[in-house]
DNA sequence: CACTGTCTTGCAAACGAATGCAGGGGGAAA
DNA sequence: TTTCCCCCTGCATTCGTTTGCAAGACAGTG
C-alpha cells in the first residue's frame, strides 16, 4: 500500500502470506489453486486494491488483449455506429479498441499500421481502408491477423467483410426502373474504393438488364462537399436526370441539399435518390432517404467472429457478403 | 528473423554487432550513441523489420503511451467529431486513444473505469459520463491524470472541460425575446448532468432578465426518441409555445421532425428552435437550426493541454469555460 | 504403516526493453 | 609521447507478471 507506487501482485502476496504465484494463478481463470487461499488473496487484493497489471501480462503471454481500428471517415455516422457495435462487442470478449485516425493522407497508412504494431495487438481492423499489399504481408508476418471491414482487396486474400454491394446497386437499379425513371445518374464516392466499384458495377447490371445506359456520373468521393459539387455539375445542364443512386448516405444528404435548397428541385417528383448505408439519418423525416440498408450489426459481428478465429489459431473461413435490403422511403 | 516469432532488440543487436543497449539507445531520443552504431543498429533495424515492443517499454519506463477514452454516446455526432480531433491531436503526440464505451448501464462506469486502468494508461478522458467522487478518488490514488470533458463536478475538484453552459443558455434566451418570443418552451438533457443543468439555469436567467418564465418543460434525456416524446407532449395541448430551446442539437432534430412532419408546425413561423453545440448537420439546409456553437477544436486543445501538464507532473491550472456562440440559420 | 496418486504451492526463469554504472577507447592538449 | 577527459558502449538489473517443474501435503488403499 504504497502511497503513489502501484501496488503490485508481491504486496498482495506479503500481506495473505502466499507467493506471487499463488496471486497470480487466483487471477488467472482456470488456475489450480485451493479454496483457502483464494478467499485469503482475494481478500488481501480487495484490501489493497489489487488489479493485475494487463501490460506486464501481455509481455508474457503475447496476448495484449486489445484490437486495433484503423478508421477513416468518422463524419460519416456509419463509422462511429460500426465503432460503438465494434467496442461493445469486444469489450464483451474482453478486448477493448485502439483507435487510430486514418483521417490525413492516404500514404501514412503505412504508418499508422507500424504504430499499431509496435502495441503488440491482437488484431487489426481497417474500417474503409485501402491496405497495400506489401503492408498486407507485414502484418501476416508479425502474425497479427488483419480483418478488412467495408473493403476488399481483390489481389490479397485477406479476410474481408462487405456486403453484396454488387446487389445494392442493383436493387437500386432496379427501383429506379419500377418507379419509371429512365435518366439515371450515378454519385460515385471514391473510385479506389471496392465498395464503389461493386455498387457502381450493380447498379449498371441493373440498368443494362433495363436496357439502359448510365444519364449522368460525377466523382463525390464520399466526401460531403465533393458530393454537393458533384451534383451541382450534374444538374448544371438542360439534360437532367431524373433520378440519382449516390454511392453512400452521407453524400446522399449532401446531393439532397444541394437539389432541393438550392437548386429547388423537389424529390421524389422532379428527381428521385438512392443513397447507401441507411444510418440513422436516413430516416429522419427531413431526409427520408430511401436506401440500401447495410446491416452494420452483423458486418460487426462476422468481424469479430472471423477475428476471434484468427487468434484462436483456427483459419476463419471466408465470409460471403452479407446481404443488403431496399428500404423504400420517401425520396424515391 | 524467426519465420514466425517477432524480433527483438536482440536480434537486431547480434546482426548489428553491438549489445542490445545499443539498439535500444538508438531509438531511445536523447540517448548517447555515436553516429557509427545508431546507422550500423539502424540498417539491421531495417533489414530485419524491428520496431521497439510499446509494451515492454511501457513496463520500464511507466508510461504506455495510450490515453483512456470513455464516452457514453456515439450517435450525438458531437462525439464522433470530438474523438476524430482527439485522436488525431494526440497522435500528434506520439499517444493513441483507447475507447471503452459506457453506453450500457450508468453504475458500469466504476468496471469501465477500473479496466481502463489495468492497461496503465497514462491519462483518462470521461467523456459526458458522470464520476462517483470514490472513483475519481481511485484514479487519483493509482496516479492518472483525468480529464472530464463537457461535463464537470461541482463537489470535486476534478479538471473539467466545459463550454460557457450557462451563456450558452442566457444567448438563446435573448434571442427568442429578441425575436419577440414570449412562450418558450425547455426539452431538457439528463437531468443529472452539468451541461444540462447549466445551459438551463443561462435560459431561466435570460427569461426573467425579460420578465418571461419558462412556458413549457420536458425531459429529452440527450436521446432522440425521448427527444420525441417530449415534443409530442410539450405540444399536445391547445397552449403552445412559440419558442423551443432544445438542450442539444441531436434531440433538436428530433423535436423538428416531430413539429414539422407529425404535427405541421411550420419552423420558425410557428415555433422557433435554437439547439446546442452546433454539430454539422445542424448546417445541413434540410435543419438550418439556429444553435449555440461549442467550439469542439478548443474543447479539445485545451484537454490534451490539461492531460499533458499533469502527464508531465506541473499541475494543469483550472481551465475557464470556453466561449460559446450562437450560430443563426432558419430555424429561429 | 507404507505406498501411491492427486492437489497445491513455491521457486525461478522467462517476456522485451531501458538505464545507472563503470570501464574502454580515442582525441586533444601539453 | 604522455596525460586527461569525454564520449560510447556493454553488463547487469529492473519492470510486473505467468508458468513449467518439482517438492510438499494429504488422503485413500492394501
Amino acid at each position: 500500500m504504497s502511497p503513489q507506487g502501484k501496488i503490485t501482485s508481491l504486496d498482495v502476496a506479503k500481506r495473505a502470506g502466499v507467493s506471487r504465484s499463488a496471486v497470480s494463478r487466483v487471477f488467472t481463470p482456470g488456475a489450480s489453486v485451493s479454496e483457502r487461499t483464494a478467499t485469503k488473496v482475494r481478500e488481501a487484493a480487495d484490501a489493497l486494491g489489487y488489479r493485475p497489471n494487463v501490460l506486464a501480462r501481455a509481455m508474457l503471454t503475447g496476448k495484449s488483449k486489445i484490437i486495433g481500428l484503423v478508421v477513416a471517415y468518422l463524419d460519416n455516422h456509419f463509422y462511429p455506429t460500426m465503432l460503438e457495435l465494434l467496442s461493445d462487442a469486444l469489450e464483451r470478449e474482453g478486448y477493448h479498441v485502439l483507435v487510430f485516425m486514418a483521417s490525413h493522407t492516404a500514404n501514412d497508412i503505412e504508418d499508422v499500421v507500424s504504430q499499431i504494431l509496435d502495441y503488440q495487438v491482437d488484431g487489426l481492423v481497417l474500417a474503409s481502408v485501402a491496405l497495400s499489399s506489401d503492408l498486407a504481408d507485414r502484418c501476416r508476418a508479425s502474425g497479427v491477423p488483419v480483418v478488412l471491414f467495408n473493403r476488399k482487396l481483390e489481389t490479397q486474400n485477406e479476410l474481408a467483410i462487405v456486403s453484396d454491394n454488387h446487389a445494392g446497386g442493383r436493387l437500386a437499379a432496379e427501383h429506379f426502373v419500377q418507379l419509371g425513371r429512365t435518366r439515371i445518374g450515378h454519385i460515385a464516392g471514391w473510385e479506389g474504393a471496392s465498395t464503389q466499384r461493386d455498387r457502381e458495377a450493380g447498379l449498371m447490371e441493373g440498368l443494362r438488364a433495363a436496357g439502359l445506359g448510365l444519364f449522368a456520373r460525377e466523382v463525390g468521393d464520399f466526401r460531403l462537399n465533393r458530393a454537393q459539387d458533384a451534383t451541382r455539375r450534374m444538374f448544371d445542364t438542360d439534360a437532367r436526370p431524373d433520378a440519382v443512386f449516390v454511392a453512400n448516405d452521407y453524400m446522399a444528404f449532401g446531393a439532397m441539399d444541394v437539389l432541393r435548397g438550392e437548386l429547388g428541385i423537389s424529390i421524389p417528383e422532379d428527381v428521385a435518390v438512392i443513397g447507401f448505408d441507411d444510418v440513422p439519418a436516413a430516416g429522419w423525416p427531413a431526409y427520408g432517404l430511401t436506401t440500401i440498408r447495410q446491416d452494420a450489426a452483423a458486418m460487426v459481428t462476422a468481424t469479430i467472429t472471423a477475428l476471434m478465429s484468427e487468434i484462436h489459431g483456427e483459419a476463419a473461413k471466408e465470409q460471403a457478403p452479407l446481404p443488403v435490403t431496399l428500404i423504400k422511403r420517401t425520396s424515391a
